[in-house]
DNA sequence: GTTATGACGACCG
DNA sequence: CCGGTCGCCATAA
């Protein structure tokens, strides 16, 4: 069955609020291996419906989001986006700046977020 | 146990 | 800016 990782990915991606997006790099990050995304796609994928996850807040780290694939049509997921409040550029792209998943708002004074 | 694939990300040209 | 390639991790065959 899944690795403990994979079980962190799916808490991750279900502690996402509504409005709000998260990459795969970040969730492998706060799941404990930053170069882990690939292993985030296929969690995705491999997420039981049980656990209802919002895979439609997971995107890539340029904002883009997985076209091609989606849950039957690539627009589905653009759309479920924006109907939540998520704003996007003129290049289909979503604002991480501004939708940006934050598991530990602490307001960095001095804008050093360590990224 | 090894090889191949993928809903990624970073690097190079 | 865009396209192609390599690398990393986990799962499937």
């Amino acid at each position: 069955m899944s690795s403990e990782l994979t079980k962190r990915i799916y808490q991750i991606v279900q502690d996402i609020p509504y409005g709000k997006v998260a990459t795969y790099g970040q969730i492998a990050r706060l799941a404990g291996n930053p170069r882990a995304a690939r292993a985030v796609g296929f969690a995705m994928r491999r997420a039981p419906d049980s656990l209802c996850l919002p895979c439609h807040r997971v995107i890539f780290q340029d904002g883009s989001l997985c076209t091609g694939f989606a849950f039957g049509d690539p627009q589905i997921q653009r759309q479920m986006l924006k109907k939540e409040g998520v704003t996007f550029d003129d290049q289909d792209r979503v604002r991480l700046d501004r939708h940006r998943y934050i598991p530990e708002p602490g307001g960095m004074p001095d804008g050093n977020p360590s990224l």
